[in-house]
DNA sequence: AATGAATGAGGGTTCATTCAT
DNA sequence: TATGAATGAACCCTCATTCAT
């Protein structure tokens, strides 16, 4: 089984502990990408600018630049780090027979993996037009193609095939309504889960 | 029944059909929303400058101040002309009584006036982030909250209510995915209408 | 005989007339290539700041690049001006027979050009580093070399080509002493033009 | 007579000869200054970053301060290393008298300084503008001058003077030329110093 | 002998917007 | 119905420099 990896990108919780707004050394750089995620998020990456980060981490723009190359580059680290489960789960899935219990896990995980880094996946999707040409190329898009191609059968029929995309683009909406809806948080992502994975059930069943 | 628009968000080519009420020469202002619809939707809003929309237009960016106040109101104007059809849709499916019948009808009338307009509705959901803080209110979030009031019954378990809301994502996230797979999209546009009624009768069913 | 050409670059003399500091409508682009070459000659291009430029002027950065694109495009535009009466003479001599009274003709007439631009290849001497990676190609060097190419006999002796070589350079080395040696300007030059012929001449027979 | 230096303008090789007074280990104020000339010369002063200094020798920038002052004074300290041989035979000249003899010796020892450190020679021609407002006041400029009161006759007619100057400007120009094109560099030296010669020679004798 | 982290000043450039004509 | 000229604010980014360690 794959377990989780909590990888927090919390929002203001920050690092924990005694000393208030202290330098707390060497952390620049992780606070950087922490405050540029939570302003990405937010107000989206055009409409965030440097001296806004800059200014919320109390140092200089040119401090920004001490540890990272470019702006896009801000971003492309904090990719980097957060999109890893991702990408392994994908690896990991790519081997896999095609059972219906292999797919569940997936999707699964997928949930999980959603839940953990969830700044990160409501600013992707709500800033896919930035996205699209940001080198980082696997885009939001093509991340989602790979784990399509895992769970559907290459030769269904089309209303099989789009259950199954149907099934991802659920837990990504989701992301985007359990923020400011009523009722509990872990209960909706499991209600959530638990649809993706009907619709996936249907599809494995119905091809 | 429901009948359609046909609010073209073609290039030039202007409201073809019976009476139209725009005139041919002089619709400089008709021009400048097509071409901006044009851009943003390819390379997002902000990235989009009036300097570039001008350029392409061959005018001045102040002619674009002659038609427009701000280049919010360019965006806006356009909003104004192709989301009416859906307040329309949802106005109308208000006083309905919810039966199977009615989802069905709004699921298939939401269909095609996604289709009839997507550059703007690929435009909403590649910059929510941008939406988010534009006066045009409603956002994209709001109107589709309209019609999941519509289609889900509100004391439904979360299950359900989560399969109506994915019935929407599954048509939006449609747009999303016919634009580059293969396969005719007409034919896919019918495979995505069908899972998400599949989804909404579900639900309706399952209340 | 070939004449002049008179292109005033010059330093503050300006557009005369009655008016003092008003706002002369219409010659801004003018004025900024004035400017700009003379900050560009006194302090260098990459030490001239265009900030500098358009507080000389009385208007704003951004008012520059209502005219210009670039920075560069500044100095480019500069040079399209002024240097078009060498590419004229270089095309002038290359069909001409090599002749001593041609050569002749050439050196007196380049000596005019240099003088009546003579802030531009100030610059050009003093920046050279800096035009090296200017897309304004032929670079000063560039251009030299073609005008050798005029000067002098292709299968001479080594000295005599150097010879040819060194009246360019006497005459380019003039500029420069020309500014702030004391002596008449004008019977500077004529010296300078007549050395010059002088080594051209000993080329042009010892071949 | 006076004899050579062998200043090394050359890359880690270091000061060879006789009783070198640097340490083989620990050098690196001279790989400083090593790298530094040649990107000086390569791109230019201002266009030449310290951190680029930096990245070639694999150093940090603040390195860089621990040897030198400023950016201005890495290049002062190259000048000082670099010119003393001018100074020197500057020094040498002013007490000689004024034969055709003794001015022949001075220009071809200084055909010879020229060579000796040519990526320095060029530096300064190429940055002139640079030069001018930099404390290392005597500039190329100063220095020529200096020489050329040597090796003319304060009251002999213009084109006499001309032709001493011009002498010099010929072997500066050369260093210029015989970097790109053809022929063996060491035979070219020599024509451009006879034609140097000669012109002296004229005008010592012409005076 | 050198580094890691940061700064202040300034660079060139782009943008939405205005207004007299 | 448009344009030409300009502005003010902001942008991303780079630089020489400093200083505690």
């Amino acid at each position: 089984m794959v377990t989780g990896t909590g990888a927090s990108a919390g929002a203001g919780a920050g690092t924990g502990g005694g000393a208030g707004k202290q330098h707390r050394r060497g952390d620049t750089r992780q606070r950087i990408q922490d405050v540029a995620l939570e302003l990405f998020a937010e107000q989206g990456y055009e409409k965030t600018s440097l001296r806004e980060i800059a200014e919320r981490l109390d140092v200089t723009k040119a401090a920004l630049y001490y540890h990272f190359k470019t702006k896009e580059d801000i971003l492309t680290s904090i990719f980097e780090d957060l999109t890893r489960p991702i990408d392994e789960l994908v690896e990991w899935g790519k081997d896999q027979p095609r059972t219906l219990e292999i797919k569940r896990t997936i999707l699964t995980r997928y949930s999980e993996i959603l839940t953990d880094a969830s700044p990160l996946f409501r600013f992707m999707q709500e800033n896919q037009a930035t996205m699209r040409d940001l080198k980082t190329g696997e885009t939001f898009k093509d991340r989602m193609l790979s784990l399509l191609d895992i769970l559907r059968e290459p030769d269904s029929p089309m209303t099989t095939q789009v259950r199954c995309f149907s099934a991802l683009f659920t837990m990504h909406g989701g992301m985007f309504v359990l923020k400011d809806a009523e009722g509990d948080p872990e209960e909706k992502r499991k209600a959530i889960l638990e649809v993706a994975i009907d619709l996936v059930t249907q599809a494995h069943e119905g091809a």
